[in-house]
RNA sequence: UCCCCGAUAGCUCAAUGGUAGAGCACCCGGCUGUUAACCGGGUUGUUGUAGGUUCGAGUCCUACUCGGGGAGCCA
């Protein structure tokens, strides 16, 4: 019904303008603080609405953020109101209305609608502002985005990306793209898609770093921003087969100086987000203060030391007092469904009271069988700490006890050098090392950055490609960089995705990206 | 590749081996300040697939498929 008169669509912007006396000024939800007292028309969607016989309750959302808007029903309005009042979930519409600050709304400003316009009739929107399972969520990623909390995660990873570039572009660093066909030349080829590129085999890139330490040589500084793929088949809360990278690299650079880029970096990353998203990290159940303790300095540890930590008494006491907590946790949560299951069945109880219970008991099962999963757990990670060797790589779980021993980030250095790339430079001092860092994020959320010296002596590098049984001759153009001008050089990679769950304070990795693929998951 | 858990209405979940249910969504009606609004009425099923046990299977057994979590590996 009522199609928008004055603003008739496709494209009310330039083919149909309204006489000068009837133009309305649109605004944004994000400005109507603004716009206090004046009459504005706002373009969007219906978030969700209520109605109450002679009032209806419309939160509009319009892409920059939700407002409610009261339509009160009058003699002259009926007709207006009983379509306004029975508009599904997410029909576009225009509102005209007049700005009011009010302190029952949640953005503490509201509209009083004066016509309300349909634009399109959305029907049987499958995501109800009822809970739904992860799975019926992804596949319809599509729409779930539109829905409060992703929309503001995605518009935190706007930032941080944001913050990425100019953090590299303000301190005289040159992007370099770097190709994402690449030849198998590489780290572990196991974890490479394979590319049928016009009868050969190509694999997608997993890093930038051999290409951009060769524009390093030519720009000193650079970075590279991009997609990165790996095959692995992992299938934990941090890990995707598609995810973004950024890699910078500096020419006559050593590992601190790599290090201390790191640390820069995190550091104003966790500065822009907590400066333009407060709202949203609090919306989003984050511990603000988490964020303000990430400040220069880091913790810097070494491999050897964290191996110890592992090994040591704090370790123990720190899974130990897990267990007791996710313990007293189970049995608490038990009691509760207990006591609430009973309530609810008893005689005379409220039907929307039965119901609030049932809910609450299916989120306590939630709950209780992720805190089973813990007490499950916990004996596997303190069995695989106690008993962690030198000269293994740290596993997930050992990264996360390392993280949540400290209230700051930690860099994690001189790993051996069996366990990673052959491009590492062998540490002088004791050539079982590597000079490499990890940082590991803290309360528990693990590594976001992995970073190196790069080996520049050409006969280490080249008796390092034999012992992993690299072809030589399809890094000659590599190898070619310490034979013109070697000098000293290295970086790093960070995951965004990482970061975002971190800053963010997420469970799970998969919803830092608007379209995560993962292992079985590619739609849409 | 290995280990653990799961799959019932469009969605979220119930159902001592004995007639498949509730809420939401959707439709109708009511309510002038609602916040996952509420109240009354209505519609909704090849219980993931294929076998097996049983008088009888959503429920027990086997295999497979898909999903979740974890190990390994990693940003």
């Amino acid at each position: 019904m009522d199609r928008p008169r004055r603003a008739p669509y496709p494209d009310p912007f330039t083919t149909h303008r309204k006489p000068e006396a009837e133009i309305m000024e649109r605004a944004l939800v994000a400005d109507l603080r603004k716009h206090v007292g004046q009459t504005v028309t706002i373009q969007g969607w219906l978030y969700n609405s209520r109605s109450s016989g002679k009032l209806a309750f419309l939160i509009v959302r319009d892409g920059t953020g939700t407002v409610q808007c009261v339509l009160e029903k009058t003699d002259a309005n009926a007709e207006m109101f009983a379509m306004a009042e029975k508009l599904s979930q997410e029909s576009s519409l225009e509102v005209d209305g007049e700005v009011r600050a009010d302190e029952r709304a949640e953005g503490g400003v509201e509209m009083t609608a004066k016509a309300v316009r349909l634009v399109h009739a959305s029907e049987g929107y499958p995501i109800t502002p009822k809970p739904h399972g992860v799975d019926f969520l992804f596949r319809n990623r599509h729409l779930w985005f539109r829905s409060k909390r992703q929309w503001m995660i995605l518009r935190v990873r706007a930032t941080i990306i944001d913050e990425i570039r100019s953090f590299f572009n303000r301190n005289g660093y040159i992007l370099i793209d770097t190709p994402i066909f690449a030849p198998s030349a590489g780290e572990g080829s196991q974890t490479l898609f394979k590319v049928d590129y016009f009868g050969e085999e190509v694999y997608l890139a997993q890093t930038g770093q051999l290409y951009l330490e060769s524009a390093c040589m030519a720009h000193r500084k650079v970075y590279c921003f991009g997609p990165t793929f790996r095959a692995e088949k992992s299938k934990t809360r941090r890990h995707l087969t598609e995810f973004w990278m950024v890699e910078p690299e500096i020419a006559y650079c050593q590992l601190d100086d790599v290090i201390n880029v790191a640390e820069d970096l995190v550091c104003s990353l966790a500065q822009r987000v907590l400066r333009d998203h407060r709202t949203e990290l609090e919306a989003l159940g984050r511990d603000i203060s988490k964020l303000e303790a990430i400040k220069k300095p880091f913790y810097r540890i070494t491999y050897s030391e964290a191996a110890e930590i592992l090994r040591g008494p704090r370790t123990r006491e720190l899974l130990d007092s897990d267990m007791v907590r996710a313990t007293a946790r189970k049995a608490e949560l038990e009691k509760m469904i207990a006591e609430k299951e009973k309530e609810a069945a008893g005689q005379g109880v409220k039907k929307w009271k039965a119901e609030k219970l049932a809910a609450e008991v299916i989120d306590h099962r939630e709950e209780l069988s992720e805190v089973e999963t813990e007490i499950d757990n916990i004996p596997k990670h303190k069995q695989l700490s106690a008993n962690f060797d030198w000269g293994g790589d740290l596993g997930g779980s050992d990264e996360t006890l390392i993280a949540r021993l400290h209230d700051r980030p930690v860099f994690v250095t001189h790993y051996p050098r069996d366990c990673k790339a052959f491009y590492m430079r062998r540490h002088d001092a004791d050539p079982r090392l590597v000079q490499n860092f990890d940082l590991l994020a803290p309360e528990g959320y693990g590594e976001v950055i992995g970073g190196s010296q790069r080996e520049e002596r050409l006969d280490v590098l080249v008796h390092r490609m034999q012992e992993e049984g690299l072809k030589q001759e399809d890094y000659e153009w590599y190898l070619d960089l310490r034979r013109y001008g070697s000098v000293p050089h290295g970086g790093f990679g960070l995951g965004v995705e990482r970061t975002v769950r971190w800053l963010c304070g997420l469970q799970h990795i998969r919803e830092t990206i608007p379209y995560p693929r993962l292992m079985g998951r590619f739609y849409p």
